[in-house]
DNA sequence: TTTTTATGTTAAGAACACTTAACAAACAGC
DNA sequence: GCTGTTTGTTAAGTGTTCTTAACATAAAAA
């Protein structure tokens, strides 16, 4: 007992976390889209960039963008790692689907001490990236240099699922329709169509379905099969 | 993210964890004991007492003497449930020593799933007791008709140890002296002797080597081999 | 019997992380 | 140029869990 998760405040590592995929996925680490990732309102990520500011773990420019600090992006590879590295245990070694891991890591995260990090790193054979093909910090993982989004591959080329970034982990349902529809990191498939609003229609495997334009513009695949 | 490790409020958790064991280890369950156990002020117990009683969760008799309700015991088992589960599986699978299990299911045992509580027992084909051989609730465990505390057994004859009561596993340096001795659940040695002040020397199977009065008084063991 | 110890409570307050309401500034669309 | 949206902030307040200080009472020890 005695809550001691790392040396921080929950709360930072979630921000930390949160500032770090943001960053990750491309998109503009601005207090709003924090709000929206973590579900909690302007006015407290208006307090907590300000705390976190003072406790040297961001800084924030003159336009409202938020960096990692060296500290705070050590927080946030840490609880990232943790994340990652707890969804590929619980996908592997305990058999949980994708959504189940996603949110059960969401809590592990915190909770992971350093010796168990190691443990499940050698049980799992020092794995690279998390089921959904995400990069585990500190893996050594690289990215194909021809790695694009799937909304960039031609109708009727073949590609291979590269990996579902963390902001789509995000939307209720998407998970589980990508495991579902077997669109995983290291399955080949075809990109049927484009209809004219940007929805794909891919074929992995088994039935052809559709993804809507949003999805495909965001999930990184490499051209071939 | 959005934690929500039961229902429950995670200090609710603890304090009904801490409830359900002082009762197990057969201690007095007065707020004084609680306070110890969980290092918190006697005001804080107070407090938390009062709204556990409010919520249902516990009852206070006259003598101050605290027990759980229904709820109160369904929300405890879950706990310790969780707690021993995972003390099991991190020494089992990951391969943790006691110390850092203990301290580790000690966080663990708030962010465990259903999903992942039935996905341990399995993997772990249904254990009935945590490395310490104290039971999983729910599993099923009596135990032998014939235990006793160690401290019962005579000079001379043999013993087989069952259980260190989670009492003993608070005691810093304790689980680790144990653990390093080879006093563990299963183990069979022979009590060599008594000193005036209730030590006891034993022998385990290396060399021989005393346990403290207090301590001989709490381990649970059946007599023979 | 007096004193000490153990126990529980009240009171006041703090840290943390959140909320809603209200407002100001910047920006985009028309 | 006005309008509506997006964004950030201030202010006030809430719930949870903890703290120390001070006090009352009961039980144990002297």
């Amino acid at each position: 007992m005695a809550y001691e998760p790392t040396e921080h405040h929950p709360a930072f590592e979630e921000y930390s976390e949160a500032i770090y995929e943001l960053a990750e996925d491309g998109a503009p680490v601005i207090q709003a889209r924090i709000s929206e990732r973590l579900e909690v309102s302007r006015p407290a990520v208006s307090e907590m960039v300000r705390r976190m500011e003072r406790e040297e773990l961001v800084n924030v420019n003159g336009d409202g963008e938020i960096t990692l600090t060296v500290d705070g992006k050590e927080l946030a590879t840490t609880i990232v790692r943790r994340h990652r590295l707890a969804e590929r245990f619980l996908t592997d070694v305990l058999g949980l689907n994708w959504t189940d891991a996603h949110n059960e890591a969401g809590r592990w995260e915190h909770v992971i001490s350093p010796t168990v990090e190691t443990a499940m790193l050698k049980a799992l054979g020092e794995p690279q990236t998390c089921p959904h093909g995400n990069p585990i910090p500190g893996s050594g993982y690289t990215e194909p240099e021809d790695a694009v989004v799937l909304s960039k591959i031609d109708a009727g080329d073949s590609f291979t699922v590269l990996r579902i970034p963390e902001e789509l982990e995000w939307e209720t349902g998407q998970l589980e329709f990508l495991e579902n529809s077997g669109l995983m990191p290291g399955r080949s498939g075809v990109l049927l169509s484009f209809a004219p609003d940007g929805t794909a229609t891919i074929d992995v495997g088994d039935t052809p379905f559709g993804v809507g334009g949003p999805t495909a513009e965001r999930i990184v695949v490499t051209p071939g099969a």
